[in-house]
DNA sequence: TCATGCCATGGAACCGGTTCCGAATTGGGC
DNA sequence: GCCCAATTCGGAACCGGTTCCATGGCATGA
């Protein structure tokens, strides 16, 4: 056995009341008198004492703790979906147990520990496919689960339609006169159930049939999801060269345009380029993109998971949320959105001074 | 009360043994005979039972879970360091609770919740400041406290020396030749503690004097962490422009770069450029850079705090990590690390592949 | 005056593992 | 056959909140 602690019989005690009037005190029930509320709540304040947080989860039963399941949190747009996560439950007073899985063996091991051992309440997902099997245990548990990035019928889940997006990218090359357009993408093999990428080149495939364009495979490329190898790819494509490239994320528009700057190709005069997500990178490179909103994903799946907890029904199990083209340099090759255009300079009595929205930004002394 | 589920009780009810041993097996303690460890392990499976984590928290007066303060998790520096510590409580059999701090008064709500509830056996802080008084609470406690990027004495932490990184990077562009060098950086007043850009700015004004050059308050500018705001700073350094520019971040030296491309600027010719933390993007954009181990801070930290919850004192209690300049072409001119060369292209049966380190990367269908 | 009902309260039972003490069993040495 | 030590095991007590039931006090209404 382990040293005791302050207890809430040593707080009764002390306070000349029973445990559980204290207990009450504790939860706010309004089932005690102002007298003994004060009386007890002195009693506490004197001793320092606070209610030990696994006593209380064993006998409500309860953890008060949600896990996020998430892959590779590096890629920008996982993580900004997770601090969208933690922001809402942090707010809701729940913990957010984060598990970083890297490969199907370690998604199996979390689940099972997570499961079984009833450490968490409920399970966000972040791009991630739960594999049948372990769906149909967390349901039988009664656990709740929801999807962001993905969608799986019968649960709750917050996506997006990347076929959709990978159609809106492509539209927005054609309709700017694009006849012959790559695609660059992820590696298909993910055992993870990332399918964005691959979604996305349906679009892409669809948009393409819908203008009456052939499929050309020399314009197909797939790699690892890192601007590297998607310079790489871009550079291999330099043969049979596109007129424009659709990127299925910004993180791999950055390699294509990096390459295209190496073989001294024009952006978008030779070569045209198309991201997807909208992160920061693509904005301070210019790069048209389809915007897709991350952090929302986030706090809405995580928004869904504290009605799920409260016993509320979250209304819309399901929700879609919305694309659309952000057409920017890479595209459009018109500078739009240049960063000076955002803040005012202003020569103040102590020096230049740079606003923003009115807010002094910053003040260059001297 | 709340509905009973299978429990220890159960188990040994059913193998017709004393929840003591049932205890014994869980924890494979070696008391136990092979003929009732295959039983109980048997009636274990039968019955598929398996412990409850508050349970056993309760009881055993630990949580073995890791609490982690972050801040503004979505800068890449963070984000890095953050993964490094996830993966290691991993491996640890740890629970990663993150907490995502965005001022002083969550600061402050978070601490008291963790510390006085017992929800974490440990607490990392990542890049943060923790007040003094909340320190001594925490050591009253006997509750393990773990630096990341910060360094207190009597602490344990990992932590670099940004004043010699920052005098690294200018001494950097000295013997380049330059002579008026310019410094962006964040702005000071941050209320978490996050005093890496002013000690960098340190550095660079000791590099300087030791350089005989004087400080010329024309050339320094401070703003919000991002690449925009650089971009502004650096603009408005334009009256009196520098010919070298040192940031604080990579995020900072991306905008620094920018604002040089709109103003015309050859870089390195016009204007040299390094940055520091050796970011991703700092290695696609070619930007020289001072390294810092990210990853590395994380998972040594984390490190530390495995083998402090498990009574082993982690021998060098307080540990500095080595910094070192990547020159690239934004202060060097030229073009090193082309990615092209990181790979090779090979005209296979199939097609194009392209392998790195041997192994097939990518593979050019058609 | 007495019955009725409400409110505040005390405290036993409980949640489900862990630990430790004592008992039972085994085995070896003489 | 007997004694002592080692091994294995059962189960009570315990960790610290929560919950529910029983109780006592007080006011209200007949």
């Amino acid at each position: 056995m382990r040293k005791p602690t302050i207890s809430i019989a040593t707080v009764a005690a002390e306070a000349g009341v029973g445990v559980g009037t204290v207990s009450r005190v504790l939860n706010g029930s309004d089932q005690v008198s102002e007298a003994t509320l004060k009386r007890v709540l002195g009693t506490i304040e004197r001793l320092d004492y606070r209610p030990l947080r696994s006593a209380s989860s064993l006998s409500k039963g309860r953890t008060d703790a949600v896990g996020i399941l998430v892959s590779v949190i590096t890629r920008p747009s996982v993580m900004a979906r997770l601090v969208g996560v933690i922001d809402v439950l942090s707010d809701a007073g729940l913990d957010a147990v984060v598990f970083n899985v890297q490969n199907r063996a370690q998604l199996d091991r979390h689940l099972s520990s997570i499961i079984d051992q009833r450490r968490v309440d409920g399970i966000i997902s972040i791009s991630l496919r739960i594999p049948k099997e372990r769906i149909a245990r967390i349901r039988k548990l009664a656990i709740p689960l929801v999807l962001v990035d993905n969608n799986l019928s019968n649960l709750p889940c917050v996506y997006i339609d990347d076929v959709a997006g990978g159609k809106l990218a492509t539209e927005h090359l054609l309709s700017l006169g694009h006849r012959r357009i790559g695609f660059i993408g992820d590696n298909a093999r993910s055992d993870l159930g990332m399918s964005a990428s691959e979604n996305r080149y349906a679009g892409y495939l669809m948009a393409l049939e819908a203008a009456g364009i052939g499929l050309d495979f020399d314009v197909v490329a797939r790699g690892p999801h890192s601007s590297e190898a998607a310079a790489v790819l871009a550079s291999a494509l330099g043969k049979h060269r596109p007129t424009a490239i659709f990127a299925s994320s910004d993180t791999l528009a950055v390699g294509v345009i990096k390459a295209a700057q190496q073989h001294r190709l024009k952006i978008p005069g030779d070569l045209a380029v198309i991201g997807f997500d909208n992160l920061e990178v693509s904005s301070i490179l210019d790069i048209s993109t389809v915007n897709q909103p991350l952090l929302e994903s986030g706090t809405k799946g995580a928004s869904k998971m504290v009605s799920l907890l409260n016993g509320e029904i979250a209304k819309p199990h399901r929700e879609e949320l919305v694309l659309d083209v952000v057409p920017r340099g890479s595209s459009l090759g018109i500078q739009r959105n240049s960063p000076t255009k955002l803040y005012g300079v202003v020569e103040g009595p102590h020096g230049l001074q740079i606003l923003q929205g009115g807010e002094e930004l910053v003040s260059l002394k001297r």
